[in-house]
RNA sequence: GGGCGGGUAGCUCAACGGCCAGAGCACUCGCCUUACACGCGAGGGGUUCGGGGUUCGAAUCCCCGCCCGCCCA
């Protein structure tokens, strides 16, 4: 599916004569290989950074190499290839830069899962580089699909500039980046919980998971009472002494002594418990800890109290905790009692820190122990973190399902089971393996995203007006002088915070999205960025762990610190959790010591491994590397280096040059994912300034404090999601999905690429009523808009250029400002509006109205009007010829950015015919190979809007609609000539429009008599006018139905008008210009109403 | 739970305090008019989700409610 493949027509002869239909499919093809063959997409940097051009630069999202792209690719890519070949005729040096990403997580689970339908073969019976290499074989055949698609919808990308996240360009910046952020200690491991997925066995990310809704139950578990006796404390028995083996039980008569409400109904001697309700009764393998809330009456007869877990043996405290949600009998609240959980809650809640997120929190608080009692393919373990086994051997090696009954049966077998109740709720799902998610303690490693230097520069980075957050909370250090004595930032500090909280230059489109920018900033959490995959970056940290007395640390300490260049390896050590600096002398204990190398060099590693370190087996999460791609493309950290590698000579050029770049265009559920993080590493990572000292002079300086690096884009373009016609999202399972490759099919590229521009309102989701064709394959109605219109480009460029060749090719003169026709004023006119209209829809990323624009100039203004209107005098009328070339001219450049193929299909020949300067019309001839896709875009001078013309052609206008009103009603035929009556002083008032009205209209003569036989009247603007010789009589009945229903709109808007009009506020309060407006109008609502009652009278008599 | 977006003609969308609320598709009628039937000309079709309020004036601004969707927790 490259280039090459694609079908190539040959070149037609030179003849400006264009074939009689456009068949997009026999021009695409021929017409991409010359823009390539032409050098066309390719961008200069040298010329930015020598000052010569302004640059203009997009990073194009990098597809996913799993799989081909869809119409939402499609949507985004057309909209960036909209921006950039404008610019690109804008005389912007532009660099539109191409790419695709290894998604890791995605990629190999496609990869895993062909495997084994076709070999029965997991990854791991494979050696690990011989499974990467399929993966590798996968990315290839994809990246030349996804690459291949982007071709054939016309993406004037920089070919030659083509990256991969994992090529070797794009590794060098994710190991300088990993080792700088590890050196500068924003990357730690740390132990936490995880979303781990056990099918796959990795963690997960969030946006990794889906919540579905699951049919389970509450169990109630009882938990016996014991009092643990003075033995070993929670913390003591963590740190390996046994747990105490003289625990005591609690009776109820005992609770009740304690002053235990309800304890009196139980038997007094009997052992008493707490329930506790869960949904996961399996877990109790691991828990620490019951938890009640302290305003639960209960909660003071236990304080002091533990209980047992039953067949494990392990005792355990009853903590107390604002977390737990009361038993909805003792609700006091409304909002407590509106607590769907309160319905099954006891009050006791058991806490499993290793194993739910909530109770993991809720430990941390407690200082609770924590047991991971799962193994990481999600069966009961005893290998992965506890030894209390006791009893509960029975439960190990059980997957957590068949564990869950084991558990219950157990229990109830004990009778401790108190009630199951039924019980619906959502529970997290892996979006590849579809497994339920298993919350995971395990160590990886983190970005600490939440410093300063991360979070808190990307929120800066936005400009001031799109700031929102509070000053109070984030008041830089320059402005904390304004805070008043009482603590409250005054106005004066509000103002002066709220420049300090902005040193960038970024901005959202639509401005919204800002909010959601920053409040993911405001409340970010540490990213996780270890996956335990094989398709990625692999982690460049080596580590080694050992327990010792501090002479022998201090010995194999200093052997490592050997080997260390002091700018390639970075060293942190951990002694017992602790970190602790090289200058340190370290006593005995367990010392982990993490080596992060910045070169891929083999050596180094060895020696590190000869001396017992390992390398993480881990790579790094995909979006790592993404948020580098705006420095990544562009060679750093060593373009030179890159320029060398890839044989891109100028490489060392286009950071300078395009970072920061100009838009970033994606959808909005990346702002958190990949927006967030590519502002936050280019700021940091780039806090030097740019290799030439190009940056962004907005950005880079002063403000930031501390060297903040610039934004990687200045505007972030949020475009909508396309949706079905029942508003869901397109998918592969629910077969909605719309391919772009069978729309180009049939339609063509740029019928697929006009309708998505046309779809592409502000709002955050489009519809698109998908339905199926012929074929069987999806397809979409709304795709015949971009058809019909390129077809009627073709035609009316044909039409047009007729015209012009009709002079036998010799040149037209030039066009003497002054004596043009009135049509010929007005299409320059509407051509000026035209281009103003495209030029700010384009600046405000408001794509839709670009696209209106084009369709109402081309097809509304340029064939409906002005071809028809010079039809007659075009052949004759050299100077008219000039305006009908420009025009054409003109319009092919507004719409080539959207319609790139048959434009240029049309300018081919249409460029070779002869043509004379209009002057206000600015058209730069192409600058490579006569191509369109390198000539100017248009400029008019606001000499071109003529008022006078505009409403003179619209008096023209509404004439001729009268007119055809009149025909049609009465079913004039087309052919057949009719006598237009029209007093001489109003023929006089038409002017030059008098000719266009008997042209327009098939009039036969004009007359200043009244009609001597049959004739129908019409008022346009009050000016009563008659129509005679229509057909041999006259239908009176349809000329009555006519005038009736015109004289009852008339009275209607009568009294609407009247009604404004009397209205005592109206004439006070409104506009002076508005009250006017109203008053003529009425006026000639009157006049008009008049004249149509008289023509009826006329008729009934 | 918090935040955001949406509800306008049969469908997809415009209209951002001021034309009689518009366009394309679909529909009706008439046209193979020598660029185009993927076309030309004409036409029908709307209680702008419901209820209050502000205003001379509300689809538009404010409040309440209903419904749909998305994001974050």
């Amino acid at each position: 599916m490259s280039t090459e493949a694609q079908s190539l027509s040959p070149t037609p002869p030179t003849t400006g004569e264009l074939p009689k239909q456009y068949r997009p499919i026999e021009h695409e093809g021929r017409v991409w290989q010359q823009w390539i063959d032409a050098g066309a997409f390719h961008a200069d940097p040298a010329r930015v950074v020598r000052g010569e051009a302004r640059p203009y630069c997009i990073l194009i999202p990098p597809p996913n190499v799993t799989a081909a792209l869809h119409l939402g690719h499609a949507l985004n890519n057309t909209l960036q290839d909209v921006l950039v070949r404008a610019h690109r005729m804008m005389g912007f040096e532009t660099l539109w830069m191409p790419g695709t990403d290894h998604a890791g997580i995605a990629t190999q689970a496609v990869v895993e899962k062909r495997v084994w339908q076709e070999e029965k073969k997991r990854r791991t019976d494979f050696p690990r580089e011989e499974f990467i290499a399929k993966i590798q074989a996968y990315k290839d055949e994809y990246e030349a699909v996804i690459i291949g698609q982007l071709k054939k919808m016309g993406c004037s990308c920089d070919w030659e500039r083509q990256r991969f996240t994992m090529d070797s360009v794009c590794v060098r910046a994710v190991r300088e980046a990993f080792f700088r952020l590890f050196r500068d200690g924003l990357i730690y491991r740390g132990k936490r919980l995880v979303n781990w997925d056990p099918v796959l066995q990795t963690a997960v990310a969030d946006d990794e998971c889906y919540d579905e809704d699951v049919d389970t139950s509450f169990w109630y578990l009882r938990y016996p009472l014991v009092r643990a006796h003075g033995a070993t404390t929670e913390k003591e028995r963590a740190q390996g002494k046994p747990p105490p083996d003289d625990a005591v039980p609690v009776t109820w008569s005992e609770l009740a002594s304690r002053g235990y409400p309800g304890a009196e109904h139980h038997e007094g001697e009997d052992q008493a418990w707490v329930t506790v309700a869960t949904t996961r009764p399996e877990t109790y393998l691991g828990d620490t800890a019951v938890a009640v809330n302290p305003r639960d009456p209960r909660a003071k007869a236990l304080r002091g109290l533990s209980v047992e877990l039953p067949l494990v043996g392990r005792v355990i405290p009853i903590v107390e905790d604002g977390y737990v949600v009361l038993p909805r009998s003792m609700a006091r609240t409304e909002e407590e009692e509106n607590d769907p959980k309160a319905e099954f809650a006891t009050g006791f809640l058991k806490v499993t820190p290793a194993h739910d997120q909530n109770d993991y929190e809720l430990g941390q608080r407690h200082g609770l122990a924590m047991v991971n009692m799962v193994s990481p393919d999600g069966r009961v373990s005893d290998k992965h973190g506890w030894s209390d086994v006791g009893d509960a051997h029975l439960f190990v090696g059980k997957k957590m399902a068949e564990a869950r009954k084991l558990v219950v049966k157990e229990f109830e077998a004990r009778g401790l089971l108190e009630a199951v109740k039924p019980y619906r709720h959502s529970v997290k799902h892996s979006d590849r393996s579809k497994a339920i998610i298993e919350p995971y303690l395990s160590d990886q490693w983190y970005v600490r995203v939440t410093d300063r230097r991360m979070a808190a520069r990307a929120n800066a980075a936005l400009v001031p007006e799109q700031r929102t957050g509070s000053p109070e909370r984030e008041l830089g250090a320059d402005c904390r002088d304004s805070v008043s004595a009482a603590g409250a930032p005054t106005e004066s500090a509000r103002a002066c915070a709220r420049g300090s909280l902005s040193d960038g230059s970024m901005r959202f489109y639509p401005a919204r999205y800002a909010k959601t920018f920053e409040h993911w900033h405001d409340n970010i959490r540490d990213w996780c960025i270890s996956r335990q995959l094989w398709w990625g970056h692999r982690i460049p940290v080596w580590t080694k762990a050992e327990q010792g007395d501090a002479a022998t640390l201090n010995n194999a300490h200093s052997q490592w610190c050997n080997l260390r260049g002091p700018e390639d390896v970075a060293v942190r050590c951990f002694l017992d959790g602790r970190e602790v600096a090289e200058s340190d002398v370290l006593t005995g204990g367990t010392l982990t010591t993490h080596a992060c190398l910045l070169r891929d060099d083999p050596r180094t590693a060895a020696a590190f491994e000869s001396f017992g370190f390992v390398q993480d087996p881990d790579v790094l999460d995909t979006w790592f590397s993404s948020a580098l791609w705006p420095m990544s493309t562009m060679g750093w950290p060593d373009p030179p280096l890159a320029a060398k590698e890839t044989g891109i000579a100028d490489m060392p050029a286009l950071l300078p040059a395009y970072n920061p770049s100009s838009v970033l265009c994606t959808a909005r559920e990346i702002i958190t994912l990949w927006v967030s993080r590519m502002t936050m590493f280019n700021r940091y990572l780039l806090a030097g300034g740019s290799p030439s000292g190009l940056a962004d002079s907005a950005t880079s300086p002063a403000g930031g404090g501390g060297g903040c690096g610039p934004v990687p884009f200045r505007d972030v373009f949020i475009h909508a999601v396309i949706q079905d016609g029942e508003g869901r999202k397109m998918s592969k399972m629910l077969g909605n999905g719309v391919d772009p490759l069978d729309i180009i099919a049939t339609h063509g590229a740029d019928a697929m690429r006009f309708t998505l521009v046309h779809m592409t309102t502000q709002t955050q989701d489009v519809r698109l009523p998908v339905k199926k064709d012929a074929n069987g394959k999806n397809t979409s109605e709304k795709f015949d808009l971009g058809r019909n219109f390129a077809t009627k480009m073709w035609n009316a460029a044909k039409f047009a250029m007729e015209k012009l060749q009709s002079t036998g090719g010799t040149p037209v003169p030039p066009m003497p400002g002054g004596a043009r026709t009135l049509p010929d004023r007005w299409m320059l006119s509407r051509l000026a509006s035209g281009i103003e209209a495209c030029n700010t829809a384009l600046a405000n990323y408001e794509f839709s109205e670009y696209a209106q624009t084009c369709y109402t100039l081309l097809w509304n203004d340029f064939c409906d009007w002005y071809l028809e209107a010079i039809k007659p005098t075009v052949a004759n009328d050299a100077g008219q010829r000039a305006v009908l070339r420009a025009a054409l001219d003109t319009i092919l450049r507004l719409l080539h950015p959207v319609m790139p193929f048959v434009t240029e299909a049309i300018y081919e020949q249409f460029g070779r015919l002869p043509g004379a300067a209009v002057e206000g019309l600015t058209l730069e001839p192409a600058r490579k190979q006569g191509l369109l896709a390198t000539a100017g875009w248009p400029i008019a001078a606001t000499t071109l809007k003529d008022p006078a013309a505009e409403a003179q052609f619209a008096k023209v206008a509404g004439l001729v609609t009268a007119i055809r009103e009149v025909r049609a009603q009465h079913t004039v035929p087309f052919k057949r000539k009719i006598t237009l009556h029209i007093a001489a002083a109003d023929a006089q008032a038409l002017g030059e429009g008098a000719a266009l009205v008997t042209g327009l209209c098939n009039i036969e003569r004009m007359d200043p008599n009244p009609p001597a036989a049959a004739s129908v009247p019409i008022t346009v603007e009050a000016r009563e006018y008659r129509l005679s010789n229509l057909a041999d009589v006259v239908d009176t009945d349809a000329e009555k139905t006519r005038l009736a229903r015109k004289i009852e709109d008339l009275v209607k808007s009568q009294g609407t008008l009247e009604g404004r009009l009397a209205n005592p506020g109206y004439a006070l309060k409104a506009p002076a210009h508005m009250v006017q407006q109203t008053r003529d109008q009425l006026e000639s609502v009157r006049a008009e109403l008049a004249a149509a009652r008289k023509a009826m009278e006329a008729l009934e008599a």
